[in-house]
RNA sequence: GGUGACGUGGCCGAGUGGCUAGGCAAGGGUCUGCAAAACCCUCUACGACGGUUCGAAUCCGUCCGUCACCUCCA
């Protein structure tokens, strides 16, 4: 059925309602990282626009089904098989430094992958409902691959398997690179499979008996190729037909332009009816990259400084995310996230006064309740509007300063409101409290640093009651270099860590 | 060369025919032993040029610039 919740499609280049195929039931299937290493923020961009697309669909009253898979399995370039060392790219990351720690490519996925999910939890990611890996599904992606032999749509060779891309005329629906294009045939004529009957077919499946992870297949030992992977985990678990298919702006061709093709010609009906594609991030207004030093995982900026981090809220990074729209080219810097490491302090603030709701009561009474209840409408709205993030939160802010302004005075019925409020802003954009306990050390109190800022506030506090201003500043002085930021209030000093940028 | 997206104030970023988004930074103020935090005030912009219109940042056209993808990539 028509919802008032609107998405850009990739396929049809217009925002559009979602009309989901079981009322008031999304299914979708977000693309998720090869797990050779770190997940970097960037990854979690397209991470991130998943899980608000789910957050905005639960608080319609949706229900959701939401798949994203770990592609544990390392792709080689896909026609390349003139690579005499055969590597891919989790076979180089074995070789390398950070490598050395895994005996094999397998204890290597799993590490990462289960990094991954830290990181997920971390930023607040809420849990998908299901997480199909890649390796754990070779026998679906087998029998895609034989299916698709079967049906004409592809065809072995002595390197592989191929897909007729000539047996699908609707390729290049999604990405615009359409059969007709001559002039791209000659693009892509730099890499020959000469037993390929089409430059443009892509591999199903590798023969590769050399291979580091390899299966046994009708076609003799060898690996799957890349795109089969998700069509065959999403219809394992989502059905024949899904409702949206999500990932970055760099799947659009040759991913889930493959995808398609392979998927609509195994079922004969449409795959996926919203294609949601996040931009690339950039980074100090550069593109990210480990060579120009401005490449950032999760953890290079939450982990405690001891630990090579930056010390930053992990919600401040998430906040940092949505500050900008996923379709639009997006900047990450510094400045910006200092600035949100402020939100987030004036959202600890309140929470710490007023304290997080454990249940899903939700009552707005008051003038207060009903001035924020609007607000959170708003916010819906907005996310409703594809995803407008900067809009939503500039509603919590006008919130976040609505409460703050009376919060040493707030009355029983605004304290209610205030929880409710809270809560329901942080089911849309995750940026209030964290849901999960699986936080990693960089949350835990310090408690050494907590017994040492607490003797010096009593010493500065006798130094003040003194009028000796000058001890008190000197104490404040050793503070600061403790990283502790010291504010005198009417209720006493109080303190907080400074962040580490 | 092909395909697609984007261009808003010092900065980040919404809006999409008339009605100042919001934030950050900056300056001023209240408060403070001094600060910090908080609060109040100030800061009216839409790449260029044409066109449509009573009226355009918004619609149309042309141009310029930036970014991404074109078989590793979120």
């Amino acid at each position: 059925m028509e919802s008032d919740f609107k998405i850009y499609n990739t396929l049809s280049r217009e925002v559009e309602p979602i009309q989901t195929l079981k009322k008031g039931h999304l299914t979708f299937y977000s693309c998720g990282p090869t797990v050779y290493s770190y997940a970097h923020i960037g990854n979690f961009r397209s991470f991130v626009t998943a899980d608000l697309i789910l957050r905005t669909a639960r608080k319609m009253g949706w229900q959701v089904t939401y798949a994203t898979n770990i592609t544990d399995v390392g792709h080689l370039t896909e026609d390349d098989f003139s690579d005499p060392s055969g590597e891919d790219r989790m076979a180089k990351a074995l070789r390398s430094k950070e490598g050395e720690q895994f005996s094999n490519v397998w204890d290597l996925a799993r590490f990462y992958s289960g990094k991954l999910i830290e990181d997920w939890h971390i930023l607040n990611l809420v849990e998908p409902t299901i997480r199909p890996r890649a390796t754990e599904h070779i026998r679906e992606q087998i029998a895609a691959v034989q299916s698709l032999i079967d049906k004409g749509h592809a065809y072995e060779t002595s390197q592989g398997v191929y897909f007729s891309v000539t047996s699908f005329p609707s390729y290049g629906q999604l990405s615009g690179n359409t059969l007709e294009n001559e002039l791209e045939q000659t693009v892509r004529d730099v890499v020959v499979d000469s037993e390929k009957k089409d430059p443009r077919d892509f591999a199903l499946w590798k023969k590769d008996d050399k291979h580091l992870m390899q299966w046994y297949s009708p076609w003799g030992w060898g690996f799957p190729g890349w795109h089969i992977e998700c069509s065959a985990m999403a219809m394992a678990y989502l059905g024949d037909q899904i409702d949206l298919h999500a990932g970055g702006e760099d799947l659009i061709f040759p991913h889930h332009e493959c995808e398609i093709a392979q998927s609509e010609s195994l079922t004969g009906k449409p795959f996926a009816k919203y294609w949601v594609h996040t931009r690339f991030l950039q980074v100090e207004g550069e593109k990210m990259s480990k060579s120009l030093g401005n490449f950032f995982t999760v953890r290079d900026l939450v982990a405690p400084p001891g630990e090579g981090g930056k010390g930053i809220d992990p919600l401040a990074v998430r906040m940092t995310l949505l500050s900008g729209h996923y379709r639009k080219p997006f900047n990450f810097t510094i400045k910006t996230l200092k600035g949100n490491v402020k939100h987030r302090e004036r959202l600890a603030e309140i929470v710490t006064a007023v304290g997080y709701p454990s249940d899903d009561s939700r009552t707005y009474d008051g003038d207060l309740g009903s001035a924020l209840k609007s607000i959170f409408d708003r916010a819906l709205e907005a996310m409703k509007d594809d995803l407008n993030t900067p809009t939503a939160l500039a509603a919590l802010f006008g919130g976040t300063k609505m409460i703050q302004a009376k919060l040493a005075t707030l009355s029983q019925t605004e304290i209610t409101a205030t929880r409710s409020w809270l809560a329901d802003m942080n089911d849309l954009l995750g940026v209030v409290h964290v849901n999960n306990n699986v936080l990693a050390s960089n949350v835990k109190p310090d408690e050494d640093l907590n017994n040492a800022v607490e003797a010096l506030l009593i010493e500065r506090q006798q130094a003040r009651m003194d009028k000796n201003w000058g001890k008190a500043d000197e104490i404040r002085e050793a503070l600061t270099a403790l990283g502790v930021e010291v504010m005198d209030t009417a209720q006493g000093a109080k303190w907080k860590k400074i962040g580490g940028l």
